[in-house]
DNA sequence: TATTGTTATACTCTATAACTATA
DNA sequence: TATAGTTATAGAGTATAACAATA
């Protein structure tokens, strides 16, 4: 059976690179039917994080380490705080910032939110045995630092996917 | 050594599941500005990809095929109809159905698209030796098979970011 | 005059629904 | 009556620009 004719051209379709992206895609998605179940979304599931790790933070400041701007943060945080997961207090010492705190509710949350991140981690890997984990995170963590992607923030599109189509 | 208090919560944003994600959104941006280069989308270069593995195909099963919307692949195609890349031809037997094919130029373009990603995948891993990015090619692939996504074809967000919040 | 947070608005992407022409 | 492809419309998500209060 004459083959070479049948044969398709390597397009990349099936490379690491690709592979990335797809999984990627899955794995986001993934997440956000778990966090659906918490009534949350994955942005939420990051400021959340994002405020622990320094807690009193401005809003400006919040939305310059997620890479989001400022009238996203807003409405991200509006639900938030409506819900009781977050505060916003007064500063002091320059009326126009808040400083944002997560409440006793938002810590809870955030912990119930590392329990469905390790259920989607489990199932996500379940493949895989934990020397291949180890080994598989290890590539990625160098390849994510390579690439200046900062630990624990995920480009959610914002900066980057900017150019669109070149010419009409 | 006491553990447990100035511990962070395990949150689930350092680990391989969130890299994966993370990564993979990235290296989707990436591609797209490469693709954006050739004056294409990334979906345009699955279509191609997608036409070339089986020419003659008909809208209806290609849409199908790629887990989108035939209204969706109607837009894309113009594109490439319009600037040649691919064929619609009429098919004798069931003149509502169309033929696709992959013109000189089409083929041409997918080329290009094949170098294109290469490049991107070679500056994705410029971290990895290549021994490195074949065990991550195998542990990659191993996840993708296990988690039933199909050779080539990226969940655009398609089908599954279908479930959105919970209660409002 | 510059900055923080907010509101109003616009744009992109993608899906659902209504439509046409064939079958 | 059902199906392939198309057009019209709507929704989610995110950005840009204008704005109010404070510095």
């Amino acid at each position: 059976m004459k083959k070479h004719e049948g044969r398709k051209p390597q397009t990349g379709a099936v490379g690491p690179a690709f592979l990335l992206a797809q999984i990627g895609a899955y794995a986001a998605m993934k997440f956000g039917e778990r966090m659906a179940s918490l009534d949350l979304t994955p942005p939420h599931a990051g400021i959340l994080r994002a405020i622990l790790a320094s807690e009193g933070t401005s809003q400006k400041a919040l939305a310059e380490t997620l890479g989001i701007v400022p009238s996203r943060l807003v409405e991200l945080l509006d639900e938030l705080d409506r819900r009781g997961l977050v505060e916003r207090r007064n500063d002091e010492d320059d009326r126009r910032v808040y400083a944002l705190h997560l409440t006793k509710k938002g810590a809870s949350a955030l912990e119930s939110i590392g329990r469905v991140g390790r259920d989607h981690e489990e199932s996500l890997l379940a493949a895989l045995t934990p020397a291949e984990r180890e080994t598989l995170t290890t590539l990625l963590a160098r390849v994510a630092e390579h690439q200046g992607l900062h630990p624990g923030v995920h480009p959610g599109y914002s900066k980057l996917r900017r150019q669109r189509r070149a010419r009409g």
